[in-house]
DNA sequence: GTTAGCATGTAAGGAGTTACATGATTTT
DNA sequence: AAAATCATGTAACTCCTTACATGCTAAC
Protein backbone atom coordinates (compact mmCIF):
# COMPACT_ATOMS: atom_id res chain seq x y z
CA UNK A 1 0.00 0.00 0.00
CA UNK A 2 2.77 2.78 0.46
CA UNK A 3 3.52 3.75 -2.52
CA UNK A 4 7.24 3.95 -3.02
CA UNK A 5 9.85 2.71 -0.57
CA UNK A 6 12.35 0.36 -2.45
CA UNK A 7 14.83 0.96 -5.36
CA UNK A 8 17.06 2.96 -5.11
CA UNK A 9 15.44 6.30 -3.54
CA UNK A 10 15.63 5.07 -0.45
CA UNK A 11 18.76 3.88 -0.04
CA UNK A 12 19.94 7.15 -1.56
CA UNK A 13 17.82 9.29 0.94
CA UNK A 14 19.54 7.23 4.15
CA UNK A 15 22.94 7.16 2.78
CA UNK A 16 23.10 10.87 2.46
CA UNK A 17 21.34 11.64 5.61
CA UNK A 18 24.00 9.73 7.32
CA UNK A 19 26.62 11.71 6.21
CA UNK A 20 24.34 15.42 7.62
CA UNK A 21 20.73 16.02 8.79
CA UNK A 22 19.51 17.91 5.94
CA UNK A 23 15.66 19.52 4.76
CA UNK A 24 13.79 17.92 1.31
CA UNK A 25 15.65 20.78 -1.20
CA UNK A 26 19.13 20.61 -0.23
CA UNK A 27 18.61 16.14 -0.39
CA UNK A 28 17.47 17.37 -4.03
CA UNK A 29 20.63 19.10 -4.61
CA UNK A 30 22.72 16.49 -3.46
CA UNK A 31 20.77 13.73 -5.05
CA UNK A 32 21.44 15.42 -8.28
CA UNK A 33 25.15 15.68 -8.36
CA UNK A 34 25.09 11.82 -6.71
CA UNK A 35 23.14 9.64 -8.53
CA UNK A 36 24.87 7.82 -11.91
CA UNK A 37 22.95 10.13 -14.86
CA UNK A 38 22.89 13.34 -12.80
CA UNK A 39 19.42 13.74 -13.36
CA UNK A 40 17.01 15.77 -11.08
CA UNK A 41 14.02 13.68 -9.21
CA UNK A 42 11.18 16.00 -9.06
CA UNK A 43 9.52 16.68 -5.64
CA UNK A 44 6.86 14.93 -6.63
CA UNK A 45 9.06 11.72 -5.64
CA UNK A 46 10.90 13.18 -3.02
CA UNK A 47 8.79 14.52 -0.30
CA UNK A 48 6.33 11.60 -0.66
CA UNK A 49 9.00 8.98 0.10
CA UNK A 50 10.26 11.37 2.93
CA UNK A 51 6.95 10.80 4.01
CA UNK A 52 7.08 7.27 4.11
CA UNK A 53 10.24 6.93 5.78
CA UNK A 54 8.86 8.80 8.29
CA UNK A 55 5.92 6.90 8.86
CA UNK A 56 8.66 3.79 8.64
CA UNK A 57 10.18 5.07 11.89
CA UNK A 58 13.60 5.51 10.31
CA UNK A 59 14.30 9.61 9.63
CA UNK A 60 12.56 11.87 12.54
CA UNK A 61 11.42 15.59 11.78
CA UNK A 62 12.26 18.19 13.00
CA UNK A 63 10.41 21.19 12.27
CA UNK A 64 12.81 24.31 11.69
CA UNK A 65 11.07 27.00 14.05
CA UNK A 66 14.53 28.40 15.96
CA UNK A 67 12.89 31.72 16.21
CA UNK A 68 16.13 33.70 17.61
CA UNK A 69 15.07 37.35 18.15
CA UNK A 70 11.95 36.87 15.59
CA UNK A 71 13.89 35.69 12.72
CA UNK A 72 10.70 32.84 12.36
CA UNK A 73 12.01 30.66 9.55
CA UNK A 74 9.38 28.60 9.27
CA UNK A 75 8.88 25.65 6.73
CA UNK A 76 11.73 24.24 6.94
CA UNK A 77 11.58 20.32 7.68
CA UNK A 78 15.20 19.10 8.75
CA UNK A 79 15.68 15.36 8.94
CA UNK A 80 18.23 12.88 10.58
CA UNK A 81 18.50 9.46 10.86
CA UNK A 82 16.89 7.41 13.56
CA UNK A 83 18.19 4.50 15.09
CA UNK A 84 16.29 2.27 13.50
CA UNK A 85 17.37 4.37 10.38
CA UNK A 86 20.58 3.77 10.97
CA UNK A 87 20.46 -0.07 11.13
CA UNK A 88 18.29 0.10 7.97
CA UNK A 89 21.06 1.80 6.38
CA UNK A 90 23.45 -0.72 7.28
CA UNK A 91 21.15 -3.38 6.09
CA UNK A 92 21.26 -1.83 2.44
CA UNK A 93 25.08 -0.93 2.54
CA UNK A 94 25.52 -4.90 3.23
CA UNK A 95 23.53 -5.91 0.08
CA UNK A 96 25.95 -7.26 -3.21
CA UNK A 97 23.08 -9.02 -4.53
CA UNK A 98 21.94 -8.57 -8.25
CA UNK A 99 20.30 -5.42 -7.09
CA UNK A 100 23.54 -4.18 -6.65
CA UNK A 101 24.96 -5.38 -10.27
CA UNK A 102 22.24 -2.67 -12.46
CA UNK A 103 23.00 0.58 -13.71
CA UNK A 104 20.41 2.68 -10.93
CA UNK A 105 22.00 0.32 -8.24
CA UNK A 106 25.63 -0.01 -9.13
CA UNK A 107 25.47 4.14 -9.22
CA UNK A 108 24.42 4.62 -5.71
CA UNK A 109 25.86 2.00 -4.28
CA UNK A 110 29.19 3.14 -5.71
CA UNK A 111 28.62 6.44 -4.74
CA UNK A 112 28.27 5.14 -0.91
CA UNK A 113 31.47 3.19 -1.26
CA UNK A 114 33.16 4.74 1.53
CA UNK A 115 30.41 3.21 4.14
CA UNK A 116 30.87 0.06 2.39
CA UNK A 117 32.86 -2.88 4.18
CA UNK A 118 35.54 -4.10 1.85
CA UNK A 119 34.15 -7.46 1.17
CA UNK A 120 31.10 -5.88 -0.15
CA UNK A 121 32.65 -3.54 -1.98
CA UNK A 122 34.57 -6.04 -3.93
CA UNK A 123 31.16 -8.36 -4.51
CA UNK A 124 29.69 -4.80 -5.87
CA UNK A 125 32.20 -4.25 -8.38
CA UNK A 126 32.41 -8.13 -9.72
CA UNK A 127 29.01 -8.02 -9.77
CA UNK A 128 28.85 -5.36 -12.31
CA UNK A 129 31.53 -6.34 -14.17
CA UNK A 130 30.21 -9.58 -14.93
CA UNK A 131 26.59 -8.13 -15.97
CA UNK A 132 28.48 -5.90 -18.30
CA UNK A 133 30.34 -9.15 -19.74
CA UNK A 134 27.25 -10.80 -20.44
CA UNK A 135 25.32 -7.40 -22.41
CA UNK A 136 28.75 -7.39 -24.63
CA UNK A 137 28.72 -10.80 -25.17
CA UNK A 138 24.37 -10.37 -25.96
CA UNK A 139 25.93 -6.99 -28.46
CA UNK A 140 28.22 -9.36 -29.99
CA UNK A 141 25.59 -12.13 -30.55
CA UNK A 142 23.89 -9.03 -32.30
CA UNK A 143 26.37 -8.41 -34.34
CA UNK A 144 27.07 -11.48 -35.94
CA UNK A 145 24.02 -12.69 -36.19
CA UNK A 146 22.37 -9.22 -38.00
CA UNK A 147 25.97 -8.33 -39.96
CA UNK A 148 25.31 -7.14 -43.36
CA UNK A 149 21.78 -7.11 -42.91
CA UNK A 150 21.53 -3.28 -41.20
CA UNK A 151 22.74 -0.17 -42.28
CA UNK A 152 25.83 1.46 -41.49
CA UNK A 153 24.12 3.60 -38.30
CA UNK A 154 22.80 0.75 -37.01
CA UNK A 155 26.00 -0.94 -37.16
CA UNK A 156 27.57 2.47 -35.57
CA UNK A 157 25.13 1.94 -33.00
CA UNK A 158 26.00 -1.11 -31.89
CA UNK A 159 29.98 -0.54 -32.29
CA UNK A 160 29.66 2.61 -30.50
CA UNK A 161 27.53 0.33 -27.42
CA UNK A 162 30.00 -1.85 -27.40
CA UNK A 163 32.95 0.04 -26.88
CA UNK A 164 31.15 1.84 -24.08
CA UNK A 165 30.68 -0.59 -21.96
CA UNK A 166 33.96 -2.35 -22.69
CA UNK A 167 35.67 0.96 -21.73
CA UNK A 168 33.72 0.49 -18.36
CA UNK A 169 34.88 -3.43 -17.74
CA UNK A 170 38.18 -1.87 -17.89
CA UNK A 171 37.70 0.49 -15.75
CA UNK A 172 35.93 -1.89 -13.21
CA UNK A 173 38.84 -4.14 -13.49
CA UNK A 174 41.12 -1.37 -12.46
CA UNK A 175 38.96 -0.51 -9.44
CA UNK A 176 38.72 -4.01 -8.59
CA UNK A 177 42.39 -4.50 -8.69
CA UNK A 178 42.97 -1.63 -6.83
CA UNK A 179 40.75 -3.01 -4.12
CA UNK A 180 42.36 -6.30 -4.34
CA UNK A 181 45.55 -4.69 -3.83
CA UNK A 182 44.22 -2.57 -1.00
CA UNK A 183 42.39 -5.78 0.67
CA UNK A 184 46.14 -7.72 0.56
CA UNK A 185 47.52 -4.66 2.30
CA UNK A 186 45.06 -4.48 4.98
CA UNK A 187 45.31 -8.57 5.74
CA UNK A 188 49.02 -8.48 5.70
CA UNK A 189 48.84 -5.49 8.37
CA UNK A 190 46.40 -7.77 10.54
CA UNK A 191 48.21 -10.59 10.01
CA UNK A 192 51.52 -8.92 11.06
CA UNK A 193 49.93 -7.29 14.51
CA UNK A 194 47.80 -9.80 15.27
CA UNK A 195 47.53 -13.37 14.21
CA UNK A 196 44.78 -14.83 16.66
CA UNK A 197 42.22 -12.16 16.19
CA UNK A 198 39.53 -12.73 13.65
CA UNK A 199 37.17 -10.90 11.90
CA UNK A 200 37.91 -8.08 13.83
CA UNK A 201 35.28 -4.98 12.90
CA UNK B 1 -6.72 6.89 -21.47
CA UNK B 2 -5.19 4.90 -24.07
CA UNK B 3 -2.80 3.40 -21.47
CA UNK B 4 0.17 3.97 -23.46
CA UNK B 5 1.15 5.45 -26.81
CA UNK B 6 3.74 7.73 -26.64
CA UNK B 7 7.39 7.69 -26.28
CA UNK B 8 10.05 5.60 -27.96
CA UNK B 9 8.00 2.37 -28.16
CA UNK B 10 5.22 3.51 -30.56
CA UNK B 11 8.05 4.78 -32.62
CA UNK B 12 10.28 1.85 -32.26
CA UNK B 13 7.58 -0.38 -33.35
CA UNK B 14 6.88 1.54 -36.58
CA UNK B 15 9.73 1.76 -37.58
CA UNK B 16 10.69 -2.20 -37.39
CA UNK B 17 7.15 -2.86 -38.71
CA UNK B 18 8.37 -0.27 -41.87
CA UNK B 19 11.29 -2.27 -42.74
CA UNK B 20 9.16 -5.62 -42.46
CA UNK B 21 5.77 -7.08 -41.39
CA UNK B 22 6.46 -9.20 -38.08
CA UNK B 23 4.24 -10.76 -35.73
CA UNK B 24 5.10 -9.79 -31.31
CA UNK B 25 7.82 -12.51 -30.61
CA UNK B 26 9.87 -11.28 -32.80
CA UNK B 27 9.58 -7.48 -32.68
CA UNK B 28 10.84 -7.87 -29.08
CA UNK B 29 13.77 -9.73 -30.44
CA UNK B 30 14.53 -7.29 -32.71
CA UNK B 31 13.61 -4.36 -30.09
CA UNK B 32 16.47 -6.38 -27.59
CA UNK B 33 19.33 -5.67 -30.11
CA UNK B 34 17.57 -2.29 -31.27
CA UNK B 35 17.17 0.04 -28.19
CA UNK B 36 20.23 2.10 -27.01
CA UNK B 37 20.52 -0.20 -23.33
CA UNK B 38 20.22 -3.35 -25.33
CA UNK B 39 17.71 -4.15 -22.23
CA UNK B 40 14.53 -6.88 -23.02
CA UNK B 41 11.02 -5.64 -23.63
CA UNK B 42 8.26 -7.07 -21.27
CA UNK B 43 5.28 -8.59 -23.46
CA UNK B 44 3.61 -6.94 -20.76
CA UNK B 45 3.90 -3.63 -22.48
CA UNK B 46 4.52 -4.96 -26.05
CA UNK B 47 1.48 -6.59 -26.57
CA UNK B 48 -0.93 -4.04 -25.26
CA UNK B 49 0.91 -1.38 -26.93
CA UNK B 50 0.59 -2.98 -30.48
CA UNK B 51 -3.24 -3.74 -29.53
CA UNK B 52 -3.43 0.29 -28.99
CA UNK B 53 -1.93 0.82 -32.30
CA UNK B 54 -4.20 -1.47 -34.13
CA UNK B 55 -7.02 0.24 -32.43
CA UNK B 56 -5.41 3.50 -33.99
CA UNK B 57 -5.53 2.10 -37.42
CA UNK B 58 -1.52 2.35 -37.84
CA UNK B 59 -1.21 -1.28 -38.06
CA UNK B 60 -2.53 -3.93 -39.77
CA UNK B 61 -2.97 -7.51 -37.93
CA UNK B 62 -2.80 -10.63 -40.53
CA UNK B 63 -3.92 -13.88 -38.45
CA UNK B 64 -1.69 -16.24 -39.69
CA UNK B 65 -4.09 -19.39 -40.58
CA UNK B 66 -2.11 -20.35 -43.86
CA UNK B 67 -3.70 -24.43 -43.24
CA UNK B 68 -1.26 -25.45 -46.52
CA UNK B 69 -2.20 -29.10 -46.21
CA UNK B 70 -3.14 -29.05 -43.01
CA UNK B 71 -0.63 -27.50 -40.84
CA UNK B 72 -2.57 -25.37 -38.96
CA UNK B 73 -0.09 -22.83 -37.61
CA UNK B 74 -2.73 -20.51 -35.42
CA UNK B 75 -2.13 -18.13 -33.38
CA UNK B 76 0.27 -16.00 -34.93
CA UNK B 77 -0.47 -12.52 -35.70
CA UNK B 78 1.55 -10.68 -38.24
CA UNK B 79 1.49 -7.18 -38.37
CA UNK B 80 2.07 -4.24 -40.59
CA UNK B 81 1.90 -0.85 -41.26
CA UNK B 82 -1.28 1.01 -42.80
CA UNK B 83 -1.02 3.96 -45.12
CA UNK B 84 -1.76 6.19 -41.69
CA UNK B 85 0.69 4.29 -40.34
CA UNK B 86 3.32 5.26 -42.94
CA UNK B 87 2.52 8.74 -42.31
CA UNK B 88 2.72 8.15 -38.71
CA UNK B 89 6.06 7.36 -38.81
CA UNK B 90 6.96 9.81 -41.63
CA UNK B 91 5.86 12.89 -39.33
CA UNK B 92 8.05 10.86 -36.40
CA UNK B 93 11.07 10.51 -38.51
CA UNK B 94 10.85 14.14 -39.32
CA UNK B 95 10.72 15.05 -35.90
CA UNK B 96 14.17 16.70 -34.38
CA UNK B 97 13.09 18.34 -31.04
CA UNK B 98 14.06 18.02 -27.43
CA UNK B 99 13.02 14.63 -27.15
CA UNK B 100 15.19 13.27 -29.43
CA UNK B 101 18.05 14.44 -27.45
CA UNK B 102 17.62 12.19 -24.60
CA UNK B 103 18.99 8.78 -24.10
CA UNK B 104 15.82 6.93 -24.95
CA UNK B 105 14.85 9.21 -27.83
CA UNK B 106 17.86 9.70 -29.14
CA UNK B 107 18.81 5.81 -29.32
CA UNK B 108 15.85 4.71 -31.35
CA UNK B 109 16.17 8.10 -33.63
CA UNK B 110 19.89 7.35 -34.21
CA UNK B 111 18.72 3.51 -34.57
CA UNK B 112 16.04 4.98 -37.57
CA UNK B 113 18.83 7.30 -38.92
CA UNK B 114 18.86 4.85 -42.40
CA UNK B 115 14.70 6.42 -43.06
CA UNK B 116 15.46 10.25 -41.65
CA UNK B 117 16.01 13.07 -43.85
CA UNK B 118 19.76 14.28 -43.82
CA UNK B 119 18.59 17.82 -42.22
CA UNK B 120 16.77 16.57 -39.34
CA UNK B 121 20.12 14.04 -38.70
CA UNK B 122 21.59 16.91 -38.37
CA UNK B 123 19.42 18.53 -35.72
CA UNK B 124 18.84 15.62 -33.42
CA UNK B 125 23.26 15.03 -33.40
CA UNK B 126 23.38 18.60 -32.60
CA UNK B 127 20.77 18.82 -30.69
CA UNK B 128 22.28 15.44 -28.49
CA UNK B 129 25.77 17.34 -28.34
CA UNK B 130 24.36 20.51 -26.93
CA UNK B 131 22.40 18.45 -24.52
CA UNK B 132 25.09 16.55 -23.33
CA UNK B 133 27.76 19.23 -23.37
CA UNK B 134 24.68 20.94 -20.63
CA UNK B 135 25.29 17.76 -18.69
CA UNK B 136 29.12 18.35 -18.89
CA UNK B 137 29.10 21.63 -17.21
CA UNK B 138 26.80 20.29 -14.65
CA UNK B 139 29.10 17.44 -13.23
CA UNK B 140 32.03 20.38 -13.59
CA UNK B 141 30.40 22.74 -11.80
CA UNK B 142 29.05 19.76 -8.84
CA UNK B 143 32.69 19.23 -8.88
CA UNK B 144 34.06 22.24 -7.97
CA UNK B 145 31.56 23.07 -5.90
CA UNK B 146 32.09 19.87 -3.95
CA UNK B 147 35.99 18.78 -4.18
CA UNK B 148 37.51 18.64 -1.15
CA UNK B 149 34.41 17.68 0.92
CA UNK B 150 33.94 14.23 -0.88
CA UNK B 151 35.39 10.56 -0.38
CA UNK B 152 38.00 9.38 -3.20
CA UNK B 153 34.85 7.36 -4.25
CA UNK B 154 32.09 9.75 -5.13
CA UNK B 155 35.13 11.77 -6.85
CA UNK B 156 36.05 8.74 -8.94
CA UNK B 157 32.48 8.32 -9.79
CA UNK B 158 32.65 12.00 -10.62
CA UNK B 159 35.12 11.66 -12.50
CA UNK B 160 34.09 8.56 -14.59
CA UNK B 161 31.18 10.28 -15.49
CA UNK B 162 33.11 12.86 -16.92
CA UNK B 163 35.08 10.95 -19.34
CA UNK B 164 32.19 9.06 -20.43
CA UNK B 165 30.34 12.22 -21.06
CA UNK B 166 33.26 13.38 -22.87
CA UNK B 167 34.01 10.74 -25.07
CA UNK B 168 30.62 10.05 -26.80
CA UNK B 169 30.49 13.95 -27.49
CA UNK B 170 33.48 13.67 -29.32
CA UNK B 171 31.87 10.52 -31.13
CA UNK B 172 29.04 13.18 -31.65
CA UNK B 173 31.79 15.70 -33.26
CA UNK B 174 32.97 12.86 -35.33
CA UNK B 175 29.53 12.25 -36.50
CA UNK B 176 28.52 15.20 -37.25
CA UNK B 177 31.76 16.33 -39.38
CA UNK B 178 31.08 12.84 -41.77
CA UNK B 179 27.32 14.05 -41.92
CA UNK B 180 28.36 17.65 -43.00
CA UNK B 181 31.06 16.05 -45.58
CA UNK B 182 27.77 13.84 -47.04
CA UNK B 183 25.93 16.89 -46.85
CA UNK B 184 28.81 18.86 -48.65
CA UNK B 185 28.67 16.74 -51.64
CA UNK B 186 25.38 15.84 -51.87
CA UNK B 187 24.86 19.57 -52.38
CA UNK B 188 27.72 20.57 -54.74
CA UNK B 189 26.17 17.51 -56.94
CA UNK B 190 22.81 18.74 -57.11
CA UNK B 191 24.69 22.51 -57.37
CA UNK B 192 26.63 20.84 -60.73
CA UNK B 193 23.45 19.43 -61.68
CA UNK B 194 20.64 21.63 -61.87
CA UNK B 195 21.03 25.37 -59.89
CA UNK B 196 17.32 26.88 -60.20
CA UNK B 197 16.14 24.04 -58.63
CA UNK B 198 15.26 24.78 -54.82
CA UNK B 199 14.65 22.92 -52.16
CA UNK B 200 14.03 19.08 -54.08
CA UNK B 201 12.98 16.72 -51.91
C1' DG C 1 6.28 -37.99 -23.27
C1' DT C 2 8.24 -34.38 -21.05
C1' DT C 3 11.00 -30.38 -21.10
C1' DA C 4 12.22 -26.18 -23.50
C1' DG C 5 11.08 -22.56 -26.35
C1' DC C 6 7.54 -20.11 -29.20
C1' DA C 7 3.56 -17.17 -28.97
C1' DT C 8 -0.11 -14.31 -26.93
C1' DG C 9 -2.36 -12.17 -23.57
C1' DT C 10 -4.44 -9.96 -18.60
C1' DA C 11 -4.33 -7.82 -13.87
C1' DA C 12 -2.13 -5.55 -10.45
C1' DG C 13 1.10 -2.66 -9.07
C1' DG C 14 5.70 -0.08 -8.74
C1' DA C 15 8.42 3.99 -9.49
C1' DG C 16 8.46 7.64 -11.07
C1' DT C 17 6.73 12.23 -13.83
C1' DT C 18 4.10 16.57 -14.84
C1' DA C 19 1.07 19.96 -13.53
C1' DC C 20 -0.86 22.22 -10.05
C1' DA C 21 -1.04 24.80 -5.63
C1' DT C 22 0.88 27.43 -1.81
C1' DG C 23 3.73 30.40 0.72
C1' DA C 24 8.36 32.32 2.61
C1' DT C 25 12.80 34.56 1.63
C1' DT C 26 16.18 36.84 -0.95
C1' DT C 27 17.65 39.64 -4.73
C1' DT C 28 17.07 43.38 -8.05
C1' DA D 1 7.30 46.17 -5.08
C1' DA D 2 8.40 42.76 -8.46
C1' DA D 3 10.87 38.79 -9.72
C1' DA D 4 13.57 34.93 -8.69
C1' DT D 5 14.50 31.26 -5.85
C1' DC D 6 13.77 28.52 -1.77
C1' DA D 7 10.69 25.25 0.21
C1' DT D 8 6.85 21.96 0.66
C1' DG D 9 3.21 19.46 -0.84
C1' DT D 10 -1.00 16.88 -3.72
C1' DA D 11 -3.49 14.57 -7.69
C1' DA D 12 -3.54 12.54 -11.77
C1' DC D 13 -1.26 10.18 -14.90
C1' DT D 14 2.54 7.50 -17.68
C1' DC D 15 5.17 3.91 -18.74
C1' DC D 16 6.69 -0.04 -17.62
C1' DT D 17 7.30 -4.43 -14.75
C1' DT D 18 6.06 -8.79 -12.47
C1' DA D 19 3.23 -12.47 -11.90
C1' DC D 20 -0.14 -15.03 -13.71
C1' DA D 21 -2.61 -17.74 -17.30
C1' DT D 22 -2.93 -20.24 -21.66
C1' DG D 23 -1.80 -23.17 -25.42
C1' DC D 24 1.06 -24.64 -29.35
C1' DT D 25 5.37 -26.64 -31.35
C1' DA D 26 10.02 -28.56 -31.55
C1' DA D 27 13.67 -31.20 -29.54
C1' DC D 28 15.60 -34.80 -26.59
Amino acid sequence: MGRNRSGVLEFALLGLLHRAPMHGYELRQQLSSLLGTFRALSFGSLYPCLKELHAAGLIAEEHEEQDSSGKARRSRIVYRLTTEGKERLQDLLSEGGPATWDDDGFGVHFAFFGQTRADVRLRILEGRRSRLEERTEAIRAAFTRTRERVDSYTLELHRHGLESVEREVRWLNELIASERQGAQQTESARTDNDTSEKESS
